[in-house]
DNA sequence: GGTCTATTGTCAAAAGTTGCACAATCATAG
DNA sequence: CTATGATTGTGCAACTTTTGACAATAGACC
């Protein structure tokens, strides 16, 4: 095909056959097939295959696809055939978990600054050996460096006000980790991840 | 109405509408409507009122509804007005934040248990003060305290593993930081987080 | 070269989800 | 006690997403 608007939710689920890819790649396997993708995905392979559909024709019939190739495509289309600075707000437990986590390097993003509003916190380290900047210098220093993606790992009170002061200085995708809805401006993309919500979404269906 | 079989994207949404009527109600404010929790949320107000009358009818017409009683009526109805213990899989960094995460209490859960595999660690205390038990050990611990929910935050390697491990210890809801998607019994309810897979989802609208 | 098997990409149908619009009704004010 | 304004719950229509089915075709084998 060559449809202009993608659905969001289409976009949603490449970044998880991407992950799936990858690992079959480091089982050093070369093919693959719609079928297998969706059994360990839980997907069907129909719905696999018109995905897919939305961005070209990426398989061969008969074969199924060259998983190299599907993946590199993969990270084209999700723009990570290149590396994306990512600017850190909040030093706290998640923050730290964060900076060291050892699984942003391999799928395109690398936390470039971290901030927060802790003066005890300020100018120490992170275990990542990151330097812990002062969150009043945030906007100066995200116009600056020009970053656009920021992840906010602050108490839900102080989220709201970060966004803001990020979206003024630039940064047009959010991951907010606090507990609130962020209200941004519509040309700024966010998502958010709330365990609390996870687990009472789970515990629903719990008798 | 009194459907049964509610759809999963509605019951999706309901931790997000407590979670604004818990932060409305810290506002020491009694009532709202549809429309301002649609504005806080970016949801349309029909599609809150819409989800709410699935369960019932919470509002007052021409006055909207009370924070205090549909607040109360969607903890009973996302079983979250009790409290649940949560047993967590992998004590490194992520797993050490959510241990210490002041969040969850006021939210229906408590993490009752910690286990990892590393020696180093077994025997010691995570930052909360939680005792850090041996995996081996996992199974059997489970099937005694007859935890329901677990947490997955070890490596991708061993993700799996640990899923089988506490589904056949009787788990039946499963929140997994692992960036893999587990594969489950269908009567095991699983719930994914995965940074890297929301910052790729992010990066498709960033040219 | 012809036959067989596997698997894609896509069309159309089915299923699911959202939004619109409005009667019903509650609270308030005159 | 009536008029006014606000806001719910819901039937229906519009829209979106998923599934099923199959022609097309690549590759393997005889």
């Amino acid at each position: 095909m060559g449809d202009r608007q993608v659905p969001d939710i289409v976009v949603g689920r490449l970044p998880i056959y991407l992950r799936a890819l990858t690992f079959l790649k480091a089982d050093n396997r070369e093919i693959t097939s719609s079928q297998e993708l969706g059994d360990r995905l839980g997907i069907s392979s129909a719905q696999i295959r018109k995905d897919l559909s939305h961005f070209g024709e990426f398989g061969k019939q008969g074969t199924g696809y060259e998983i190299r190739y599907l993946e590199n495509n993969l990270k084209e289309i999700l723009h990570v055939d290149r590396m994306w600075d990512v600017v850190l707000v909040g030093a706290g437990d998640l923050g730290n978990a964060l900076a060291s986590y050892k699984g942003f390097a391999g799928r395109g993003f690398h936390v470039a600054a971290a901030f927060d509003a802790d003066p005890d916190k300020i100018g120490h380290e992170m275990p990542g050996g990151l330097l812990i900047e002062d969150v009043a210098n945030l906007e100066a220093r995200v116009q600056a460096a020009g970053w656009k993606i920021g992840i906010i790992a602050v108490p839900a009170d102080a989220a709201q006000s970060v966004a803001n002061t990020l979206v003024g200085a630039g940064v047009i995708a959010l991951l907010n980790y606090a507990p609130i809805s962020l209200i941004a401006p519509s040309s700024v993309r966010v998502e958010q991840i709330d365990p609390a919500v996870h687990l009472q979404h789970l515990t629903y269906y719990l008798g």
